[in-house]
DNA sequence: TCGAAAAGTGAGGATATCCTCACTTTGGAG
DNA sequence: CTCCAAAGTGAGGATATCCTCACTTTTCGA
């Protein structure tokens, strides 16, 4: 069987220049598809932001659809990662403080990543992959939610982290969305609820 | 000036046959915009699924774009509406009553209309109309959540509804997700937590 | 009945994007 | 220094979709 999935990529980096060459491609990508979506960015702009060649781009990445599911890849590495430093201090924190971060995860991360939720949420790749990335993601809120609240069932710690997630998304969709009106108040509301919803859950 | 925006049909239908036309392509589009995306759909092919040609469909829809437009200004209309008939009984209803009928309200909306989430949400037409629905929807939620706590202050109400607003989509989210496991489960949860929020809004 | 306007048709022109390929350049190991 | 694989290049083939247009068919009021 010949090793041919669609995120293979055609020849590995191998050199230094390599790497750096896939790194430039995997951030044009990501600037080229928050800006014009998965379907309005064109290889061939993505070389040219990334100061390559389609030839080159062409080189590391078979596909656009592969391009995309690389870089999905490697922002779900990273939010795994930094959802995973909540782990040992979370414990102590107040409610107010579980509220504020849990609100400001997916803000911040998107701040690094802007790409992101876009492309986890709502583009029309393997939308499979996406789906994958979202059910992880609640499998780890969910683990760090049981870690609070060690006396509810794993059934009340599953659709808790459901609700967290949609409330994540929520705090992130009013910080996207441009030229809102009284933001600062909707997200320091978002909070309120996703306090009082978490007093319900480790009250 | 030539009345030209994207939204102008190409022939407005005068007879019966043209309404019902326009009717079926209406219908044909949503659902190929459900099941493809925006981009993925063809006009040949929502002109077959609507029994047309595509010279039938170019008639009446000048543009891939018109007719998204159509479908979406169709569907705002039905919202508008829906979310009017909550106005008058809604004084009357309990904390539980109005956390059921606001989380149930996008997810029955959607089992009618399954395109209207998704084409509002995160289609890459003019992305603009998709924003003015959405903040017209909000201006809705508002006043609806301002009749019933009518001591708050415009701002308050208006972060409130933008709460409000995320949590429908999130349960929408939720409703919508492909074999999602213990998806009852986790409605009533979104359901408790609109309650805790509106606890605090109208209590 | 008749004719004009509405509705309908589908081949194909214009365009755009994905991706290939034959070739050149580069840089580091021996 | 030499040599070779990695890295780089960009014109153009293949394909696909949007939309036009010249034409036919249907409908309905006079």
């Amino acid at each position: 069987m010949p090793s041919q999935n669609s995120t293979d990529v055609r020849r590995k980096p191998q050199r230094q220049r390599g790497h750096e060459r896939v790194a430039a491609l995997l951030e044009a990508a990501g600037a080229c598809f928050v800006e014009k979506g998965y379907d309005g960015t064109t290889m061939t702009e993505v070389a040219a932001r990334a100061g390559a060649s389609i030839g080159s781009l062409y080189q590391f990445f078979p596909t656009k659809e592969a391009l995309a599911r690389a870089l999905m890849q490697q922002y779900a590495q990273a939010v795994y990662e930094e959802l995973g430093k909540f782990a040992e201090p979370s414990a102590h924190w107040s409610l107010e403080e579980w509220a504020e971060r849990l609100c400001g995860f997916l803000i911040h991360f998107r701040k690094r990543h802007p790409a992101f939720v876009p492309l986890v949420e709502s583009m029309p790749m393997p939308a499979a992959d996406g789906l994958h990335i979202r059910r992880r993601l609640r499998a780890e809120l969910q683990a760090l939610l049981a870690r609070r609240a060690p006396h509810r069932s794993d059934e009340q710690m599953y659709a808790a982290a459901v609700v967290v997630q949609q409330m994540m998304k929520g705090a992130a969709a009013i910080q996207a969305e441009p030229g809102m009106p009284g933001r600062q108040a909707a997200l320091l509301e978002m909070q309120n609820a996703m306090q009082a919803y978490l007093h319900g859950v480790f009250g």
